[in-house]
DNA sequence: TTTTATTTTTAGATAAAACTAAAAATATAA
DNA sequence: TTATATTTTTAGTTTTATCTAAAAATAAAA
């Protein structure tokens, strides 16, 4: 059963398995074409094509889902892409806002004998430079039991585990913070008005807006 | 000046490159089809469109070479291919019969960046673990000053440098012998009728036919 | 040098993955 | 509930890289 699939067919499976985590009901076309960047006409021939090779549940004008073989299909994906990051991060001393571009191709090298050398070679590690989980070879994947920052009231605090949002400007903006994984991040205060939050992170408070403490994931 | 080519335009501009290496003519159309397993009708299109790109020289039905524009494209392909080789080797402790096809993949990789870290990870490497120099980043590459076994005489000596061919096949057949990249060995015989040989490696003689010595390289 | 064989090119077709523009279905607002 | 807006699909093109079959050019043999 060695099934392989097009690049194309990769990012599509991937980019639904991004959108979809835990939404019940199906990701729209619209949702699919504007992660990927694409018109929603390709992306509805795409379903159909998905679809026939049942890696997607795809009703007309109802959106889509993944199915158990298409769930499979997006691990090994995303496996792929987390374990190169750390690599590129560990090994080649690349920096955190620069490894998800090129992983966006090394994901896509076909050889599982590859990865999980590379995996070996890594020491099996278990979460990406961005906090995220890494799956092992046969797809089980640790589902980090982490909050977002905007979710937290007054007093909480915990530490940072993981980014939501990945660009290169948001990754620069926390640098520039000195805030990364691992970091203890505790909120003085919170603004009904706009979500906006004061933190405190090591010995200095910052003030945040909501769509910064939304793409922020958090340990308690 | 950051000129990318498709994955084709590349295994094209890297199937010429390896072809010509000193034929004073141009490659013809069915050995670029050969070498590339495709149709002439097909790399007839392609050379059109290489050419337009002032990659190759090309002139109907009389071949094409590279052009200057093309070798640097060419040797950066190469350069890739072969870092990546010494990188599943030494790193991920991968068979030389083994990282061909994988790095046929990898060298694909867009990112100059990736290619310099991981050659500078590798301290630099000057040769493949098929014995083949490496570019440096200015597409310069040592010519190495090898034979092929086929041209020695009775009585040369020297060590295995290269291999000419490398499918997994002829590779394995290699390790079966214990011949290796740095095993001297020596010419005991040579027959006039069909070009075969006995050679002498370590403590063991073989008996070897023109076909496998014309696909060793020897440094004297 | 004419004939035959081989190589190379042209012409037209196909498949994958994208696009535009228009039609159809669904959702929202008056 | 009808009208309007949004979303999604269909139909038809485009681009890249391939292919087959036939025609043209070149090379080899008689």
């Amino acid at each position: 059963m060695l099934i392989m699939y097009s690049r194309s067919e990769e990012n599509y499976l991937k980019a639904i398995y991004h959108l979809k985590q835990r939404a019940s009901v199906g990701v729209s076309t619209n949702a699919i074409a504007e992660a990927m960047e694409t018109k929603p006409s390709s992306v509805t021939d795409m379903l159909r094509k998905l679809s026939d090779k049942k890696l997607v549940n795809y009703v007309k004008y109802k959106g889509a889902s993944l199915t158990d073989k298409g769930i499979k299909a997006a691990l090994g994906i995303v496996r792929k892409h987390r374990i190169w990051e750390v690599f590129l991060l560990e090994k080649l001393d690349f920096n955190w806002d620069e490894v998800h571009e090129i992983a966006e191709q090394l994901e896509h090298i076909k050889s599982e004998e590859l990865i999980n050398r590379l995996d070996k070679f890594l020491d099996f590690p278990d979460y990406d430079p961005h906090g995220d989980p890494i799956p092992d070879k046969n797809g089980n994947i640790k589902s980090a039991e982490k909050k977002l920052l905007s979710e937290l009231k007054k007093g909480n605090q915990g530490v940072l585990v993981g980014v939501k949002e990945t660009s290169p400007e948001f990754l620069q903006f926390l640098d520039k913070r000195a805030i990364a994984i691992g970091t203890p991040v505790k909120v003085l205060g919170k603004e009904f008005f706009d979500g906006s939050m004061v933190i405190q992170v090591k010995s200095e408070q910052f003030f945040i807006s909501k769509k910064i403490a939304e793409n922020l994931y958090i340990q308690i």
